[in-house]
DNA sequence: TCTATGTCGATTTTT
DNA sequence: TCGACATAGA
């Protein structure tokens, strides 16, 4: 039996003997809890399902259970089971309870995300499932490679039929925990009737690879729990509790996971909300979180109501619109703060002009507006429904000067030259790993195209061995010639040489005890000597002799500098690993990338994106029907559909601690057409007596007057109903007419009168004709120069006006050093 | 084998 | 409109 009950179980390493003694007094961590989080902190044993409101303390609730179960010795730390989606969430959460202890903690190896605990699980049992335990875990991207390989070779058109569709079929199956045998007949019409039948292929082809995707992460360790009673036995006297982040975003999969787990003791803390279920479409089951009580019996529910975030008035305007979703477990918010602004709706004749006003008021409220403390730019967000809308925001800011930062774009891993360096890397630690082969062999372009490559395929496949080795005996057997011979040659020795400088003699294997009962078996892991080489001179190496880093430097597109600035980063990144193995390990698994915190700048991302997040000031562009809601959403789910979108409303007001800005558009051009909608039905669900409604700027004494379209002239209508009337306007003849005015306007005449300022202290120093470089156009030439304002006409980019700070002359954007 | 042109299609994306 | 991707020519 194992020594759970003796309190000599503490190891002194991860709890200190101050802690120990803290354990027999008062908890002075507990005092700064309302009711309700004091009660989720204290019931210790049996199911809990903390219903957390948006902005209602649910981190520091989660928090101080874990460190009340450390202190109160109900738990070692490294019994403690502490899932979340996010590696940020758990990030935090480990922060979070080592600075409640006043230490780090070292004890808890189980705090992660689904997927990390289950890579640690997945190598410890992988010949289990037909794995080896050194398995490499794909990404999305690998994963359309490889299906597209597999859909070629049965000759399926993927133009009818896209890899990415099966994709979605296979990755749905695996949310729902089914192995292809399992599949239910009611999809067997699937892909063309043949998803099954890929599916299984596929699988087999991810063994024969020694590889997972995401979704097998998960699919195994249950597949394994479920069929092999003792180890599950094993794991679930071990985790004696467990903690759950995010319930309401659990997809099948998972929740099975945890019941499986849990099923022992039934120690299981489940935290969510079912209102901020946004990841519907990806498998998530709002169900897992409104089922709970019957799930797990006995469960205790307590409900976190108070909103330490926002103003009356912004929880109450996400309150109404909440309230028209069904079948919710219902929660009251309430707040103590005092009363704030109302949240503000302001409609706009275009997408163009609303991010015109955004911007003018977001450099408002830097200099404090309407008496306002002055906001930085930091505190403010912009939250749109789709990325593509970001767009016009970047855009303008760009014109105008605005510091803002993109979050959640194409992400630092998953950009192309980062990846390509990492199948280096990959290739380099583990021979075996043929798709990482197949993405370098030709990058940079060696001259070995689809024929050549054949050749590698068949004489790897005629010896039952990997791509790398197929290569190698088509060098020794001189089996392609001419430069690709020789570059294929160079490029396997090159393997060969980096190989052997990664890691030093075997030295010996390490026995890996957390989560082993005395009268289990034992795992270990290898443990090498020091390598010849630092692995971060390594990488450089790597990168170097290759030709990979000449590649970028000869590369003339707008970009090449950019991604010569990321292949630095990313070798900068790797100081903080032991080495390549260790990096990609994490870099498989957390795609997240920190960005840089220089000058204050207004954040830019999605309503997904913005989930956990608050900022004082937000703005909510897009409120139109079809755009949000989406269109596609409720095509695609009807009310569920419909309910999410709401969902996600409700998650974008609460991001929002004192001002919230709702604004919508008569027309936007949507993929180079004009396209005129309805304000968002959500905007009727908002209380009048919560909103202040504004009157677009351009409606009255501008251009665009408000002569003939029976606006009256703008004078302060606060009455929403009246508003709902003046926006449907917006589709009559009246607008039509203006519309196609509108439409008319020459190309790039901006909609507005404006005098032009010439600022003398902000004079450029650059000269008609010169060659310049901008981030995001890339090269150009400066034709004209007004002020600190530059146009410039752009290689690729076309003629563009741009404030002179973003460019650079093209001669110092030339020598970017690597 | 590499580069230029055309066609198609287009949310949200924690790992 | 913009970009990804596929096919056609050099």
């Amino acid at each position: 039996m194992s020594n759970f009950d003796e309190m000599d179980a503490f190891d002194g390493a991860s709890v200190p003997l101050s802690q120990r003694a803290m354990s027999a007094r008062p908890m002075p961590y507990l005092d700064g809890l309302n009711p309700a989080q004091r009660e989720a902190v204290e019931t210790l044993n049996g199911p809990v399902l903390m219903l957390a409101g948006a902005g209602t303390g649910k981190t520091k609730a989660l928090t101080t259970r874990i460190v009340h179960l450390m202190n109160a010795s109900k738990a070692r730390p490294n019994e403690i089971l502490a899932v979340t989606f996010t590696n940020k969430a758990a990030r935090e959460m480990k922060n979070r309870v080592g600075g409640m202890l006043g230490q780090s903690i070292e004890g808890m190896p189980w705090l992660g995300t689904f997927h990390s605990i289950c890579v640690k699980l997945l190598r410890r049992h992988a010949e289990l499932v037909g794995l080896k335990s050194n398995f490499t875990i794909l990404d999305t991207d690998d994963q359309i490679r490889l299906l597209k390989q597999l859909l070629r070779a049965e000759s399926i058109d993927d133009k009818r039929w896209p890899a990415r569709m099966l994709a979605g079929f296979i990755d749905g199956w695996k949310n729902r925990a089914l192995t292809p045998d399992k599949v239910p007949s009611a999809d067997a019409g699937a892909y063309n009737n043949r998803g099954t039948e890929f599916y299984e292929m596929y699988q087999k082809r991810l063994l024969e690879l020694n590889a997972v995707d995401f979704g097998d992460l998960l699919l195994h360790v249950v597949t394994i729990f479920q069929t092999h009673d003792d180890i599950l036995n094993q794991y679930q006297r071990w985790f004696r509790y467990i903690l759950v982040d995010e319930y309401q975003d659990t997809n099948v999969a998972q929740y099975l996971w945890l019941r499986l787990l849990a099923g022992g003791h039934k120690n299981i803390c489940c935290v969510g909300d079912d209102d901020q279920s946004i990841y519907g479409w990806r498998g998530a089951e709002v169900g897992n979180i409104l089922r709970f009580e019957k799930d797990f019996p006995g469960a205790k529910v307590v409900r976190l109501e108070q909103n330490y975030r926002s103003t009356p008035h912004i929880l109450a305007a996400a309150s109404n619109v909440i309230a028209g979703n069904e079948g919710r477990l219902g929660k009251d918010l309430w707040t103590a703060s005092e009363e704030g602004e109302k949240v503000r709706l302001i409609g706009h004749w275009d997408g163009e002009e609303e991010a015109r006003w955004i911007g003018e008021e977001l450099e408002a409220m830097q200099g404090g507006a309407r008496g306002m403390r002055p906001i930085s730019l930091d505190d403010m967000a912009i939250l749109v429904r789709a990325s593509h809308q970001m767009r016009a925001f970047e855009d303008r800011f760009l014109t105008i000067g605005l510091p803002y930062r993109v979050i959640g774009g194409p992400r630092f891993y998953e950009r192309m030259e980062i990846r390509d360096a990492m199948a280096y890397f990959r290739v380099v630690t583990s021979p075996d790993d043929d798709l990482a082969f197949e993405r370098i062999v030709n990058t940079p372009k060696r001259g070995l195209g689809d024929k050549a490559q054949q050749k590698i395929q068949m004489a790897a496949r005629e010896n039952g061995v990997s791509l790398l080795e197929g290569a190698r005996i088509i060098v020794d057997t001189k089996g392609i010639g001419g430069k690709g011979g020789t570059e294929l040659g160079k490029l396997v020795d090159g393997i060969a040489r980096w190989s052997a400088l990664t890691r030093g003699p075997l030295m010996a294997n390490v026995i890996d005890d957390d989560a082993v009962l005395d009268d289990g078996p034992t795992f270990t892991q290898p443990e090498y000597g020091p390598p010849e080489m630092g692995h971060v001179e390594l990488a450089q190496v790597i990168l170097d002799e290759s030709g990979y880093t000449a590649h970028w430097q000869n590369d003339k597109t707008p970009e090449g500098p950019g991604r010569l600035e990321n292949l630095k980063e990313l070798v900068k990144a790797l100081e903080q690993f032991e080495n390549l193995q260790g990096f990609l390990e994490h870099v498989s698994l957390i795609m997240d990338n920190e960005q840089e915190k220089d000058e204050p700048k207004v954040s830019i991302m999605t309503l997904h994106g913005a989930k956990g997040l608050e900022f004082p000031a937000v703005f909510l562009p897009g409120w139109e029907d079809g755009l949000f809601p989406s269109q596609r959403s409720m095509d695609e789910s009807g009310l569920k559909g419909l309910e999410e979108e709401r969902r996600l409303a409700y998650v974008g007001i609460t991001r929002a601690e004192e001002l919230c800005t709702i604004s919508f558009a008569a027309n936007r051009m949507v993929f180079g057409q004009w396209q005129n909608a309805l304000p968002s039905r959500f905007i009727d669900e908002l209380p009048e007596d919560h909103v202040d409604v504004l009157t677009p700027p351009g409606l009255y004494g501008g251009s665009y007057g408000a002569a003939g379209m029976g606006m009256g002239g703008g004078s302060g209508r606060s009455d929403l109903e009246q508003r709902v009337q003046d926006a449907n306007v917006y589709n009559s003849p009246g607008w039509k007419r203006l519309q196609a005015r509108k439409d008319q306007r020459p190309m790039g005449q901006p909609s507005e009168a404006k005098n032009i300022t010439i600022d003398m202290t902000a004079v450029s120093s650059f000269s008609i004709g010169e060659r310049v470089f901008h981030q995001k156009f890339g090269y150009g030439a400066v034709i004209g120069i007004e002020g600190d304002k530059l146009e410039i006409e752009f290689e690729k980019a076309g003629i563009k006006k741009v404030v002179s700070r973003f460019v650079a002359a093209a001669d110092a954007a030339d020598d970017i050093p690597f």
